[in-house]
DNA sequence: CTGGAATGAGCAAACGGTTGCACCAAAGGA
DNA sequence: TCCTTTGGTGCAACCGTTTGCTCATTCCAG
């Protein structure tokens, strides 16, 4: 049997009650009899059960992570785990536990949410997603139960969310294009199932706008994300008849197959046609030619993620809150053209 | 305040315990009163606490999965989220939650899995680590807690552990390139503190020497894994003045990285040199060329470990079991000679 | 008519901690 | 010398469930 408060208690002669308090580092208790206490507690080898603890002070310091979205795509992106290492290491430092889960559809997701808000197990939810609409999200709000979304969220303004200013994203990387020398420049990969890829066309078309490019619907192609292949997408748009001088691909991975494509039909990236992505993968530095990218920064979205949950947690639910993750512009050679 | 079972118990006019053998289901209830006690919870909108329930049972129902070693990079590697996706499915239908952790150091790791061993919080550890000698292993097995390591360690017969067979993925592999008209073939990124690295070497040498192909050493580069570039490891090999007919990289971002330096060195894949790397990452299809690899299933490595870790957690920690799970050779271009 | 299953439900003690309050001894002030 | 502080500790209730026993019916065989 393990040992419990009371053996400790017992060993020491002192009550349960002052074993707890030594434990908490309770300043009714002496230094003298702390000390005891902590030498004995070694000896035994005595650890707390955080179950009981948790019971008893009705808080069990666990935060739930769930992954939402019912493609599996979503857990296989590079940026995923990154999040997920920035979590933990805040988690780590402020003594909280993650527990994840991951819903392959829209029931199991319901009842994902239901078992973490209910069952008392976490005080906290950290929601990896950008899904439109999500019905999760207004049960969240409904229940009062503390939440914050990776990713911006439709109501940005009812929720506590943290997210890179995917516009300004977008802005940056088409100006970048347009000063290269790019006129005509695709947008691929919008979804309109992920406000990320919507808010990064939004950028696209302003800096369009501030440059005094007209809009040309053509352009711009949508796919589902992560899951549409570059390659394809790519071959779309040429089978219009269009060969822009300019590509922009909503994910890293994209712009890979876009390049492929375009390398097939003869095409020198960046010569004949400059391309970029997004999310800055492990790979692209090394790809041919290096693609040029966003560094969304996602270990500090998963990091910043949590500390505005712990806020969140521990106030009254009474304002909302958002954070920024500024990201960076990683030019490459795959937009350098001579 | 949240409604209790107490509260359902006043409500039904039974007692809390008629309440908690109605939720269990147990014969002893009438069908009567079940039905009216759930009639009740479902008004009232009653929901065990399971932090309760855990501290009553002596049963958590959670897992821990820890992600060991000092290098982030583990995480970011694509197979990573692939194996946490199967561990979640076969969790989610057992009916168990996961704890995830990761360490940073050996420090924080130790004191992970004291936590995660001694607050009665997990039941059982999932181990993603091949690291030769970790002490953890030792400690685990000392105090007699359940784990299961995915990727198999050192000490093989003195615990659970799943992982493909890389000796057979590192053979089949090199005979691939053998058939396909290679005879230098060099083999880069062994990193002795990886047994996965060490075991398709092993593989390599053997159907080497199968086939009559002395082994040469020169052809043999060492890498630090996932966080060497393959680049830097091609560079390294030809600098000697080598130029093998065919590379096999550990791992498909080193066959890139490789690649990328080859077509630098003006050398064309697969007609000069043939490339292939091992875990089939999700871009590897679509990279130019498409590269020849090995598809380890990483789900399956996943839901195949936490199968084991159920069985272990039941068992009296007695037998040691292991799983192998099937690999797919997948030859793409990149090893395609004309 | 009675004794003993069989059935259905309740009592109360766990599970291993935390915490409000009471208590007591020693110290300090009047 | 007595009365109040003050510092240190213990008592016991509580957190929300589970579960070994006990107990009260009902029913049926002998």
């Amino acid at each position: 049997m393990r040992v419990t408060i009371n053996d400790i208690a017992k060993a020491a002669n002192v009550s349960p009650s002052t074993v707890s308090r030594a434990i908490a580092d309770s300043p009714r208790i002496s230094k003298a009899t702390k000390k005891k206490i902590f030498r004995i507690m070694e000896e035994m080898n005595y650890y707390p059960n955080v179950i009981a603890r948790s019971l008893a002070r009705k808080s069990t310091n666990i935060i739930g992570i769930l992954v939402m979205g019912t493609t599996e795509k979503a857990f296989q992106h590079p940026f995923f785990p990154e999040i997920l290492r920035g979590v933990a290491s805040v988690a780590y430092k402020n003594n909280y536990k993650i527990l994840i889960s991951s819903a392959t559809n829209m029931d199991e997701q319901r009842e994902i949410v239901n078992d973490l808000t209910q069952s008392g197990i976490t005080e906290g939810i950290l929601l990896l997603s950008s899904g439109v609409k999500d019905p999760s999200i207004r049960y969240l709000r409904e229940i009062q139960f503390p939440f914050v979304i990776v990713g911006r969220p439709d109501n940005e303004n009812e929720v506590n969310w943290v997210d890179n200013d995917n516009v300004s994203v977008g802005y940056q990387m088409t100006r970048h294009l347009i000063e290269v020398g790019c006129t005509e420049i695709a947008f691929l990969g919008v979804d309109s199932k992920f406000i990320v890829t919507l808010d990064r066309l939004k950028g696209y078309k302003m800096a369009l706008q501030d440059n005094n490019i007209e809009i040309n619907e053509d352009l711009i192609i949508e796919g589902k994300f992560v899951d549409d292949t570059g390659y394809d997408l790519m071959k779309k748009l040429m089978d219009k008849g269009i060969v822009p001088s300019g590509v922009i691909a909503c994910d890293d991975l994209l712009a890979f197959g876009a390049i492929k494509y375009l390398n097939e039909k003869g095409l020198k990236v960046p010569d004949d046609v400059a391309v970029a992505g997004f999310n800055n993968v492990p790979l692209s530095s090394y790809f041919t030619p290096p693609l040029t990218s966003v560094d969304i920064n996602a270990f500090s979205l998963g990091a910043k993620g949590f500390e505005l949950l712990l806020t969140c947690m521990k106030s009254e639910y009474k304002s909302f809150n958002r954070a920024i993750i500024p990201s960076e512009l990683i030019i490459r050679e795959s937009t350098m053209k001579k």
